[in-house]
DNA sequence: CGATTAATCAGGTAAATGCCCGATAACATC
DNA sequence: GATGTTATCGGGCATTTACCTGATTAATCG
């Protein structure tokens, strides 16, 4: 009997169509085999109580619980589980938190469907595989990025109100009332909440709080 | 001999793994024929100098040129073509700009694979289509809507590329060189996009601006 | 043709923000 | 008890943005 090893696949995305498209491209490659085709963290969490798969294709952007969180679960459910990023997103501060949770495979959903294939095998091999874009996005990132690799790049508390107070458009004096800090802490915070995130303007800063949900877009 | 009529259907959607997974769903259904598949508005204008199509499905969140400006770019050119849009975007300005095109259908990406053929099939015969989500939202929003509906509250092109250019991030001085217009030019622009848009902040500009899909998160 | 709109630009001043140099106090950690 | 992190604040100056009152040109429209 030869080894009918087919690589059990799942994938969980919002968008029906997607999944469906993903899903005939898997079947296209004896390799793997998509066991569930899931709409959100919930239905996965559910499926995963009575079965088992190789590996997970996420999508970041998932609605309530993101799958950044998804993965991080997996992680502490699973032990070490293989997970696929996809992304349409390539915002660097994006991908570090996705590789902080431990996934290894990356892919925009630009990519192609070789690149997907690709992608997997590496996963399924416990390698690192970075999409094209992703992987420029990184490198862009890098020197900026090195310092903060082993330190949790997190904010604290207080970074994160000002974050907040600064993307919900108050001005430093505004900032001023409602934190009751001076305009130089306020500096201070905002330097060190630039350089932790490695962006440099105020579009990025709003960016980032609508994608950590700091605030609502 | 029998009608041989299948539809020709053209998807242009900047996403190729989204193109692949359409691709194969559509080719499930004999009435339908993919005969292009592609990612950029450029792409579809050249396609167009050498073939013709009976339904476009159109990602309204192409970047670059919107599938809202491909739309209205196809009504200029070939009179009334078929469109179908795609997006994941349910909010009810993207709807509306997309309705003013002259498009019949619409759909979000959490459909199903049957809303897709029912949706080609009510676009091809001249007949709205409106996904679920996207029905509400329009109801949702109608009462709020009405006052909107005579003035338009639109941005001119030139406004446009300002907004995308702050959004992005650009100090005035980038700006300055990124549209070839000096400071003052800009301060004028930028007046009047807050004046249009009752806004008064940087914040809420680069709201605005991923709201209407001017620039991505 | 006259009116309106869109797009461009100027000078001058006020206000806000950024950037350098700092510093102190509280608290946790090793 | 030394070290590090967090949160707070200051002076001084450079740069940037905002605000006000204008203007000109081209194009569109009735």
């Amino acid at each position: 009997m030869i080894n009918k090893k087919t690589i059990k696949v799942v994938l969980v995305d919002d968008h029906a169509i997607f999944r469906d498209g993903i899903e005939l491209l898997i079947e296209l490659n004896p390799l793997y085999e998509l066991v569930a085709n899931l709409s959100s963290a919930r239905g996965l969490f559910e499926w995963l109580k009575s079965n088992a798969a190789d590996v997970f294709i996420l999508d970041i952007n998932l609605p309530g619980t993101s799958g950044i969180e998804v993965a991080r679960q997996l992680f502490k459910e699973l032990g070490k589980p293989k997970i696929l990023f996809l992304t349409s997103n390539t915002a660097k501060s994006y991908i570090e938190n996705a590789l902080k949770t431990g996934a290894k495979g990356f892919l925009t959903k630009e990519s192609s469907k070789s690149e997907l294939f690709d992608a997997l095998d590496h996963v399924h091999r416990n390698q690192f595989y970075f999409g094209k874009n992703i992987e420029q996005s990184l490198y862009e990132n890098y020197a900026n990025t090195l310092h903060l690799v082993d330190d949790k790049n997190e904010l604290t508390e207080r970074e994160v109100e000002v974050v907040r107070a600064f993307a919900n458009g108050l001005s430093y004096k505004e900032v001023e009332e409602e934190l009751n800090i001076s305009k130089k802490t306020i500096e201070t915070h905002k330097k060190n909440i630039f350089q932790k995130l490695g962006i440099k303007n105020q579009a990025d800063l709003i960016k980032y709080a609508i994608r950590q949900n700091i605030i609502e877009l």
